[in-house]
DNA sequence: CCATCTCTACGATTTATTTCGTAAGCTAAT
DNA sequence: ATTAGCTTACGAAATAAATCGTAGAGATGG
């Protein structure tokens, strides 16, 4: 079990899981350059936040070379999950349809992504 | 156009302002508990952040007789927009649909809210 | 009138988060 | 070997959020 703690990244943290779900694992300048396209910070700060978010055990890192080599220790489904939740419960009173309506209402899908969520909902229909 | 000020209610705010919409008016003293049924928290603590609320403008209040009253000053909705929109960009790279999949997926919801759902996807389907 | 209760105001403290400067170690190129 | 350029470590400051204690005002009931 060990490791269940409550997965709670801040928002910083979040912007650089975001980095590494995406290309699996980084460094730290690879971090911080992607995170410089959107924000202005400085590079030491990118570091901190990766140096925190490994002692904190939301990311693992090889540190066998001089430059150390990040990676989520979180998955995004998880976090997704829990973060996803915690907004139904606290912004939609529960209810997870609110959030879809919300969701599909206000923010454009593709026809293919609309199919899939046809599947779906055809699942949970049935049932 | 003056209060288009960044949404941006703490965790703490939310859960107030849960409250405020679900009752449209109330007291510190209902706020407060309304919830303590969910946390332990000091009355002052709860007043503080309803005049700082009332500061950013996120409330407003009728001060007319000794014991306010206070009323949202943020809609629900564009609030559930702000804050799903954010959510979309930071945790689903933007893709709402994942959120929908996401939220449908995890969470339970009635026969009659997923007919809803149908409704508005057979909408967006045909557009 | 006085004690008690409930409110608001407000300052202070604590805790969390973000930001950055500086130092020191490697490595590669002069 | 010296210098320039990166890298990590780390402390500290700046900012933001949450929590609470205390004081004083107004009402209420004895």
């Amino acid at each position: 079990m060990a490791q269940n703690r409550a997965i709670k990244p801040t928002e910083s943290e979040l912007e650089i899981l975001q980095v590494l779900w995406q290309r699996n694992s980084a460094t730290v300048r690879d971090v911080h350059e992607d995170l410089m396209q959107t924000k202005d910070v400085g590079y030491t700060t990118t570091l901190k936040l990766m140096q925190i978010m490994f002692e904190k055990g939301l990311v693992t890192r090889d540190d066998s070379s001089k430059t150390h080599i990040y990676q989520p220790a979180v998955s995004r489904e998880r976090t997704q999950k829990h973060l996803v939740g915690k907004m139904i419960d606290t912004l939609f009173s529960g209810s997870s349809a609110q959030l879809v309506i919300q969701a599909l209402g206000n923010h454009k899908s593709s026809q293919q992504e609309l199919e899939e969520i046809q599947r779906l909902l055809d699942n949970l229909k049935k049932q």
